[in-house]
RNA sequence: GGUCUCGUAGCUCAGCUGGAUAGAGCAACAGCCUUCUAAGCUGUAGGCCCUGCGUUCGAGUCGCAGCGGGAUCACCA
């Protein structure tokens, strides 16, 4: 089992040795011209792996012992070292039964004796540090770039849906969709950047009783408004009379009181409540009057979420809706009852037994043979899969939903659903302020459309006061607003590991300095200003160049973005980006401060750094891209 | 109460499968624009990584217990 394991994780590297029967030992021989040979046709291997497959090739030939290659652990050397790259040794002391300083001074030894890639090592207390050639980062520099990563993504043949914002349509978007979204959206761009193929869906909660609050409140107090009449966005307009439905009752509500009765007993009776339910009943019958206000009213909230999305720069591949989905689920248990998978209580409900694994019983159907909540979503499940047969159903559902999630997945499993091991519920904490949760009730809930607004109008305020507005039309000037607005909104969103709860800090989050989208963005543009002052330049470079610590560091850095997306893209965090775009971004900085690139000391330097440029700025722009950030030529 | 989750600088967060003296950004203080965009850079200060025990050559990271926050345990969605 382990075997088997193992070899499919094993690296391709391991064809490199030859095994040979020489008197009555098997020896491993690494090959050394092969390997770097593999290393030049490999394109992507990046610089630890190769450094780790040397490692791996020195212990064989030392030691005469196979070690795989996770066993081998390498670090950057930090800056108080001298090296590049530092191997933990302590691990292999055992195996090897030498003590770490030993192993560490051999093999040193044996990796210096080849001077293509190690240019120097040393020992402290069983870390060995080893330095590579600068050549080892030239010919990274030469040979590519995000241009060539792209060409050797290939696709992996593994498909798979995300599910995001999934609003309702009785009230416009506010700021906790907006962590939702944007991290679908970032999550579908990188998994389609690291070769999968990506259905982004959406699953629109059209139907219910909350639909149902506003249409009453419309009629009853509308007067024939529509979006059109009162200029106002159709989400919002509907949000206003769900809004109002609320008023209304509370008012019922509080009269019913006053007439003597209890809180409990007014909030049951009240005649709006009962309407909305007939009206939810009317709904499920097909009646023809109110099939047209719901159609009417839901379409001025599509008209209004599309110019949100719009203005996000987000699409959907596939829109589910649940007017079309919530009776799915029926079949499902029908079937899991026929097979004795779940059983009926006496009233006639519908239950599965989750006991054995720890959790409780669930209802799957009520006694009358309605469907709850969690038959649509088995049903929708199975729906997805049968259109479209995807590896991976990812559903991007806030924290609250864990339970309900497991006990999803875990019914598919025991109906024998074959879409049920794919279900990954890519969790995300609750967006907070400072004082708390957002609560509608208390009128904290900060609206996405007045947020996006917001941010827009304070890139406009910063660039002005900077005054950097010459030079562009104000076409231009709006566009750019935009860019950084929404750059600074999702990045600040983004940057924070999904997992976690988040405080959203109004005041933090307007900041455009340090750890934001906007820093990321200004880095980006400074490097245009200078490739476009540059002009034109020669673009190979000489073998034999020597590096500067800091022109290393930022290579070092490019280096390693195809990990971090593959790490992003594994861990489905895209903060693990916002992460690397911001080092990035503040390494170059420093880099420029005391790196001339237009008047560097010489032609040779100069083509360098110019090279290095264009390979940040390729990184920084892909990496912001997959954050749905866009980069800004000029700022 | 059961289950899950989080606890790192004043605040917001990093810290990869355990690896060297725990890092950023805000905020504070001190500096840097005759030189490629100062939305930038440099420096100072700020820490019993909630507590305790255990595993280990080595623990912010793993295990157990406790303390403190949060979520969830609906014939709501």
């Amino acid at each position: 089992m382990e075997q088997a394991c193992n070899k499919r994780n094993r690296p391709r590297i391991k064809q490199l040795y030859f095994i040979v029967d020489k008197s009555k030992h098997f020896f491993i021989i690494p090959l050394f011209q092969s390997f770097l040979l593999y290393l030049r046709q490999k394109k992507f291997m990046s610089v630890t792996l190769q450094i780790k497959t040397a490692i791996q090739s020195a212990i064989a030939a030392i030691y005469n012992r196979p070690i795989e290659l996770h066993e081998i652990l390498i670090n950057e050397t930090k800056p108080e070292f001298e090296g590049d790259f530092t191997m933990v040794t302590f691990a292999l002391s055992k195996q090897l039964s030498r003590k770490p300083d030993d192993i560490a001074q051999a093999l040193g030894e044996y990796l210096t004796q080849t001077p293509e890639m190690f240019s120097g090592f040393n020992v402290i207390k069983g870390f060995l540090n080893l330095s590579l050639q600068d050549s080892i980062y030239l010919e990274y520099l030469n040979q590519q770039s995000i241009a060539h990563y792209q060409h050797e993504i290939k696709a992996n043949g593994r498909k798979v849906m995300v599910e995001f914002s999934s609003p309702n349509t009785n009230k416009p978007l506010h700021f906790g969709h907006l962590r939702n979204i944007f991290l679908g959206d970032a999550l579908s761009r990188i998994l389609l950047n690291t070769g999968h193929e990506v259905i982004k869906a959406n699953l629109i909660n059209d139907r219910g009783i909350h639909i149902c609050k506003s249409m009453l409140a419309w009629i009853k107090d509308g007067k024939g408004d529509t979006p059109e009449s009162t200029g106002i966005k159709g989400d919002h307009l509907v949000g206003d009379y769900y809004v109002r439905f609320n008023e209304l009752y509370k008012e019922q509500v509080e009269q019913l009181v006053q007439d003597g009765l209890s809180k409990e007993d007014a909030e049951k009776k009240a005649p709006l409540m009962a309407e909305a339910q007939e009206m939810l009943r009317r709904w499920e019958q097909g009646d023809p009057e109110t099939l047209e206000i719901w159609t009417k009213m839901n379409g001025w909230v599509y008209d209004g979420f599309y110019k949100t999305y719009d203005r996000m720069g987000i699409r959907f591949d596939k829109m589910y809706y649940e007017s079309q989905t919530y009776l799915l689920g029926k079949t499902l248990v029908e079937e899991g009852l026929q097979k004795g998978l779940l059983f009926r209580k006496e009233d006639g409900s519908v239950w599965i037994d989750l006991s054995s694994d720890g959790l409780d019983q669930k209802l799957l159907l009520r006694g009358d043979g309605t469907s709850v909540y969690m038959t649509q979503d088995l049903g929708t499940a199975k729906l997805k899969y049968d259109d479209f047969g995807m590896d991976t159903s990812v559903y991007v559902i806030g924290d609250e939903q864990n339970y309900h999630m497991q006990v999803l997945k875990l019914i598919l499993q025991k109906l024998h659903e074959p879409c049920a091991d794919g279900i990954h519920h890519l969790s995300y904490g609750m967006v907070e302020l400072p004082t708390g949760r957002m609560k509608s009730r208390e009128g904290t809930v900060v609206d996405a459309d007045d947020m996006m607004d917001e941010m827009i109008s304070i890139a406009k305020k910063n660039t002005e006061e900077l005054g950097k507005v010459e030079g562009f039309t104000s076409e231009e000037l709006s566009t750019l607003y935009h860019t950084l607005g929404l750059g600074a909104l999702k990045f600040y969103l983004l940057r924070v590991d999904p997992k976690k709860k988040m405080i959203f800090n109004p005041q933090e989050s307007i900041d455009f300095h340090g750890f934001t989208g906007p820093f990321v963005q200004y880095t980006y543009a400074r490097i245009c200003s200078i490739l476009r002052k540059a002009g034109e330049h020669s673009s190979t470079l000489d073998k034999d160049i020597q590096l500067t610590e800091a022109e290393k560091t930022l290579l070092k850095l490019c280096e390693q973005y195809p990990e971090i997306l593959m790490q992003s893209a594994k861990e489905y965090n895209p903060a693990v980006i916002c992460n690397y775009c911001h080092l990035l971004a503040k390494t170059f900085n420093g880099f420029l401060v005391d790196h001339s690139i237009l008047k560097a000391e010489n032609e040779t330097a100069k083509n360098l750094r110019l090279k290095i440029c264009q390979m940040v700025k390729s990184n920084l722009s892909h990496a912001l891209g997959q954050l749905g950030i866009a980069a800004p030529e000029r700022m």
